[in-house]
DNA sequence: ATAATTAAAGACAAAGTTATCTTTAATTCC
DNA sequence: GGAATTAAAGATAACTTTGTCTTTAATTAT
């Protein structure tokens, strides 16, 4: 569904969400494995997220690292998708017309546009600090073990 | 969500269940036109699909090309991505973890999990057949205009 | 047989994705 | 100020995806 590095993406930033603070940055060797993701790559995609979208901050030097604001963690997941430019999956129609809409539907639309809705709501309604949550109550994942 | 590749083999079967039949075999051209998809390459993707999975068919020469027989339009929409190596799509962890179960779920897991199903649904129980009828009744489109 | 038609097969290329590694810059600690 | 630490920036490379073009092979019509 999405690239790898929106993968990534969506992994660290829970991660941040879950372990980093203003007060306590994490370094890209402890996200990297948290995650279970290649380090460099990683670096590179939270490089990018700290960019134009401020999703995720980072300061250098001894104690940097990356970390999320409280107001960052509050942003829905979709926020994610869209800083990695690939919040058109969400909209985009599934047999590749180049517009997913009533008025010239694909044949799968009529059944598919109740499922879009659905994954539209899910990256919409759930925030990045809501599912972080989950991790700390130990229920859910964020690597394979 | 799906490579393009994938997109154009749903698009071309589709158009293929409608208007082809081992009688009326439809040319490479035609297709790409119908489905607005670039020519050569539509091509080797149906040829591909002439291959392993025998779910689309072929034959050379004058009054040649690409149909689909009757038995090949009853198979449900899965058949193509299954032929095309995406399957997986439907299956996999929406975050990157190398499995999606109940077992190490992710922080979507849980409210993936009823959508999953139902894109899992879709495109088990529609056939290939049943989506090209709908574009005979004019109500739907494999292209835009 | 020969010519015409059509898909198959193969070589190739441009672009995008997924990574790695090195150098630079910012920050802190001493 | 100098050394250590850490992310930023940049170069590079392997691989995949998307696409084109040419040659070959099969089939049909004359
Ligand atoms: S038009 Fe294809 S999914 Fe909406
Ligand atoms: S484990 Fe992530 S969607 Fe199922």
């Amino acid at each position: 569904m999405f690239s790898k590095a929106t993968e990534y993406a969506l992994r660290a930033t829970i991660y941040l969400a879950q372990k980093s603070s203003e007060a306590h940055k994490l370094g890209i060797e402890e996200i990297a494995t948290a995650i279970d993701s290649p380090r460099s790559f990683t670096a590179k995609i939270l490089q990018s997220l700290t960019k134009d979208n401020r999703v995720v901050s980072s300061v250098r030097g001894p104690h940097g690292g990356f970390y999320m604001s409280e107001k960052a963690k509050k942003l829905p997941v979709r926020s994610i998708l869209l800083a990695m430019g690939e919040d058109q999956i969400l909209e985009k129609c599934v047999m590749g017309l180049k517009l997913c809409s009533e008025i010239e539907p694909c044949p799968m639309h009529a059944q598919y546009k109740v499922i879009k809705k659905q994954l539209i709501n899910l990256f919409t309604s759930k925030t990045i600090q809501q599912l972080a949550a989950e991790i700390q109550e130990g229920v859910v994942f964020i690597k394979n073990k």
